[in-house]
DNA sequence: TAGGGTACCGAAAAGGGTTTCGGTCCTTTC
DNA sequence: GAAAGGACCGAAACCCTTTTCGGTACCCTA
């Protein structure tokens, strides 16, 4: 870690005293000099730094953030086993807090209140400066309470609380954005394989899809076909599609997952994609999206802006202007095989 | 978060000092009634007890980690985007830490050499007990190097170094397993699809597969063909093994990914699995593995497992019995449909 | 009633860093 | 030569909790 080696550095880490000794003057001089103070000169000063340096001398940061009081850290609880919003919202966060400036605690309650009353407070008694709660649905979550000494913000399940700060995907954006790329791309015939429909996003998705067939003056081929998020799903639901007999040139799958069942089917019955049907999916989860044949235009919910959001949310509280309510982060629309040829 | 609320609880966590000017005690005593020691008297206790409660006072960690000399953290170094190892990993850490005993600071470098050195000075600043460094490759990666003044682990990657502590999945023992499993079933012809050959995961599982094969006095069909770990090169490994025209019962696939694309194919080729030809993979991703069909068995690097691994040889280290080396955790079998119909 | 014992409580220091404020020493100017 | 000013440094307080150790008050016994 030092630069140029040849200290110990074994043991305890050194202490802003152990360098003031060294470079012969007073802890307060030290700190001065190290913090780039105006109250030193230049030779004592280097003095200091070379002493600093010997010892491979860090910071106490715990110290430091007895007495600025705020610890320069953030809780980030989840309960997403398999990890797929939780990294992406925690990259953003760390950027917006700039890295090596605020440090993150990764806490999963596993789905258990009671691990996750544990955790809470721990956390509050390490003294972090804010919270982010990242649920792994979309459907709004229990308030944590407002007796909280720190900010909490909500991120992709929203709290059920208004008077919270949340920050979720915006699913009806999302709905419109697939349709709307259909439309763009000549689809007229467009049916809707849902996922589970106790999932707001299911819903929010389904109520954007509809507004913009509405917009575009088209009528959804055959209802929204509500059932789960998985693969299996989606070949039932596809098989479902073409059962019905309606003609139909195009496919929205509320995830990834479903749209891999459909094209599986699709492919068993000899439907070209995107030649007869276009189908377009939600999540882009990026070995799903790429691993098929063709390879899924999916709507990505931009998880890292979530988190960098989170972070911005949590500064302004700290600053005294929280921003009660709930903020919808747009959409992106990524264009793959299995809705344009070219691509 | 305090039981019978009424609390106010705005702003600055309330202090012990409060707790013990409310109480009418001295700090000393206040400690002492909440830490449960015998130097108070039971009406005593009890009224330090209700005015922390009333505070919803909360010890700050930070001032007793200065005390105790432990900070009660840890450092969880990733750089891995997906999150596929590192929750999981951070699971089985915090099991073994205990939840609530010790938090976890999860920091992802992004493969970024400066990052990482930015994240491990903040790290050390906040006093982190020991380091965590997880890789996302099973390639042995750079050491930090030993003049850290905590323990560090690594994980998954192993250390370079061979005097540094290093926990590891067993690719041997993955590749045996999964031929002892195939060699189980009755299977006898087996071939085998590999990943990216410049991984040391790939390489170690042939020689398990090699050795188990041996083991049976079998040889293997055709060799094996190494290519990345996309489905697209499982479909173009399975359309090899197909044509090298050598009849095949089995095929083993290095990750599930490569198998969903061998199974893509073979169902295109009218192959039926398990019945002609048996499929098993490694990772057991989960819904990689169970969306497919026939859903995959496949060999289970027991990531959970590891983590648990790791903390308990940073505690180990911490209490001076370091344990220099690497590990193996055994993985496990998971058997679904494309190796038994039963299943 | 005095002495010893016991139970309980509080003052103080420690842990590492920052900041304020007072003090020392050197330089400059009249 | 003396006073004023400036540059630099250090003592001490502070953040919050724990722990040691000394002290007080009370009770019991002789």
């Amino acid at each position: 870690m030092n630069s140029h080696g040849g200290a110990p550095s074994r043991g305890k880490p050194a202490t802003l005293r152990q360098v003031a000794e060294l470079a012969g003057v007073s802890t307060a001089t030290a700190s001065k000099a190290l913090n780039g103070r105006q109250q030193v000169s230049a030779t004592t000063r280097q003095r200091v730094l070379d002493a600093a340096d010997r010892l491979s001398f860090t910071p106490n940061s715990l110290a430091q953030a007895m007495l600025h009081g705020s610890s320069g850290t953030v809780g980030l609880l989840t309960h997403d086993l398999e990890g797929r919003f939780s990294i992406p919202i925690l990259m953003g966060a760390e950027d917006a807090f700039g890295a090596g400036q605020t440090s993150v605690f990764l806490c999963d309650s596993r789905e258990d209140a009671i691990r996750e009353r544990h955790h809470i407070r721990a956390l509050l008694g390490r003294r972090v400066d804010g919270l982010i709660v990242v649920g792994s649905q979309t459907n709004p979550r229990r308030s944590l309470g407002h007796d909280l000494p720190v900010p909490v913000v909500y991120v992709y399940a929203p709290s059920s609380d208004e008077r919270d700060t949340s920050v979720i995907a915006d699913n009806v954006a999302a709905g419109r954005l697939a349709v709307q790329h259909l439309v763009g791309i000549g689809r007229r015939r467009i049916a809707h394989i849902a996922g589970d429909p106790t999932y707001a996003a299911a819903r929010d998705r389904e109520a954007g899809i509809g507004a913009a067939l509405a917009d575009a003056g088209l009528t959804q081929v055959g209802p929204s076909r509500s059932g789960s998020w998985s693969e299996a799903w989606g070949r039932t639901g596809a098989h479902a599609v073409l059962e019905a007999g309606e003609p139909v040139d195009a496919i929205v799958c509320d995830s990834d997952q479903i749209a891999r069942g459909a094209l599986d089917l699709l492919r068993d019955r000899g439907v070209r994609v995107p030649g007869d049907i276009a189908v377009i999916s939600f999540d882009n989860w990026g070995p799903f999206a790429t691993g098929s044949r063709p390879q899924l235009t999916s709507i990505d919910f931009n998880f890292q802006q979530m988190g960098r959001r989170a972070a911005e949310l949590i500064f302004a509280a700290l600053a005294g202007e929280p921003a009660a309510g709930t903020q919808a982060i747009a959409p992106r629309l990524v264009i793959r095989g299995s809705t344009t040829v070219g691509a």
